[in-house]
DNA sequence: CTGAAAGCGCTAACAT
DNA sequence: ATGTTAGCGCTTTCAG
């Protein structure tokens, strides 16, 4: 089976390749009666355009790149899942990238994407310094950072998570817990820092000391601490009484060994994560989250990219709205119960 | 910054274009110092080189296609994940397209991959229908099927789900269970048949009773059915006392469902899911699941899919053996309970 | 060992 | 309204 090019289709129809490629693009100064004939031309042979020699030739190869941190992530891999409907809805196709947050492989990532001539580029940075280092590689061409993770200078769709952990924050505080520490989390990541301000903020608002548990070494104290806990979770002298935890991923962790330990949720402490995943919403777990709304992050993210591509607008910055998605890892401290 | 091309590189390095892409790709015929030279100029520059070009010129783009039914299926976006890792680890892309389950945007998937001149197509397909639609699109491109959804006559790596589901029924006959439904799934899907089948089998050898509780209708009277149970989970006269679901998301589903209507698993029933995946290993799951693992999928259908682009291979057929993860959601029953 | 030239399939001036 | 021609950036014969 011969690879067929637009000249077959141009000699079956009677006509040069330029027409052909005219029709194809439905240009106006193309007759209806010439277009039929070319479009019948193109059934017949199952004609499919290249699009590698098109991208070659004019200067678009209809490719969006797309650079996440981990694809099996929930929360990437469903902002993942409205970019490529959304991408294909508009005629790009969407390439993948997964950096498993190494900045290396993002850089080399980024790189791959350029040599592949894509025409823009759609990425959740590991860190803002990460970011800055492929910066000069991407140069002008279009490119819409996802998340927190970029430095000021470009075009991104963030949702506000200094916000979200404020809010967070304010409502364990307004539901009487005054022992709020904040877990997980990687250091140099930018939506951590975000986080970590709201969350101070509200504290120190409130006269409370924030206490954070950030990094690996920290975690592995936390999850050993968890395992340390006698069954039938000890009401007295625990240093916590509510847990804002990074993400619904680590607050789901939390909450299994907390359970493992015999602790129990929200008996024991309130916890809210970040994300509002789908899993969080299970019935066993409902857990109270902080959204980022995926959909409308994905959504808005593709729209000003292509708009960038297009050439219908410049840099864009959007912050969207958190949105704290209540369930029921929270609970109401009794007056008696506060220290 | 304009394009930096092999042009500009070769006048660097003053020797021909012939020879830069000669040094590029280390052909023996180069030598060290002039390979040296070039590289140094390449550096210089910040060349990159055009894959886009050079898959319009040789034949190859070093991309490959990756089509599935829903890349934010846990199970998907994890096979996903593999199999970008093992391609970029042998300098190939990964060009990612989402179907929703749907033949129709399958097929024109599969005909903007072709378009892109991918090297190679790895595809999890909707039904072996659907397969059959495309199959002659794809020709005598290297393609790889992910799962049991294919026609016999193709290359494929897949797990075996009859005995999958076999063993998840032998299971739960050896605990004592005597009513076992199957639940969940979509008609037309080989999967399902396969699953199917196994379980039959198993129930039949035992004299038992087969009973499916197969499609979106009769899974929405399941649902309205657990609504309707009382509170406190009546012992009598229920129609089942285990269930195998489809997926571990539907187990999930089920579970929700069973406990907001008063069921207790597994005291109420046992259930097993397919697919481990992540979430059902947290403890307030602790899912009891058939594994397909995604890992030893992944990685074996990029092997193959990147032997048949090489030449090094022509057909392959691959059943990997299913797994038993045994959790938590499932229970011995008392002799005296068996009806 | 290295270079010149032809083209991969398509598009976009520049004709007509 | 349609055709001619000249590339896009790279690889690859075929000649040195």
């Amino acid at each position: 089976m011969e690879r067929v090019t637009i000249y077959d289709v141009a000699k079956l129809a009677k006509v040069s390749p330029t027409t052909v490629s005219r029709a194809l693009h439905d240009h106006p100064a193309i007759s209806k009666k010439t277009k039929q004939r070319v479009r019948a031309a193109c059934e017949q042979l199952a004609y499919v355009p290249d699009i590698v020699a098109r991208g070659l030739s004019g200067q678009k190869t209809h490719t969006i790149g797309v650079i996440v941190t981990d694809i099996s992530d929930p929360y990437l891999s469903a902002l993942c899942a409205v970019i490529e409907q959304y991408c294909s809805a508009h005629g790009y196709r969407v390439l993948l990238g997964n950096t498993l947050h190494d900045p290396q492989y993002e850089l080399e990532a980024v790189g791959r994407m350029l040599s592949q001539q894509v025409d823009g580029l759609l990425i959740s940075a590991h860190s803002p310094q990460s970011q800055a280092r492929h910066k000069a590689l991407i140069g002008s061409l279009p490119c819409v950072y996802l998340g927190n993770n970029h430095t000021p200078d470009c075009s991104y769709v963030e949702v506000d998570n200094d916000r979200g952990a404020y809010e967070a924050a304010q409502y364990l505080y307004h539901l009487g817990h005054r022992r709020i520490v904040f877990a997980g989390g990687r250091v140099g990541s930018r939506t951590l820092e975000l986080r970590l301000n709201g969350y101070r903020r509200s504290l120190l608002s409130h006269g409370l000391i924030p206490r954070e548990i950030v990094g690996t070494e920290q975690m592995a104290g936390l999850w050993q601490w968890f395992r340390r806990q006698p069954a039938g979770g000890a009401q007295n002298g625990r240093a916590f009484d509510a847990v804002i935890a990074y993400t619904d991923i680590i607050a789901l962790n939390i909450l299994n060994a907390a359970e493992t330990g015999g602790l129990r949720v929200p008996e024991d402490f309130s916890l809210i994560g970040f994300d509002d995943i789908a899993f969080g919403r299970l019935r066993h777990v409902r857990l109270t989250s902080v959204s980022q709304s995926h959909t409308r992050t994905g959504q808005l993210a593709v729209e000003r990219l292509l708009a960038q591509i297009d050439g219908r607008s410049g840099q864009t910055a959007d912050t969207l709205p958190p949105e704290l998605m209540i369930r029921d890892t929270c609970r109401r401290m009794e007056d008696k119960e506060r220290s």
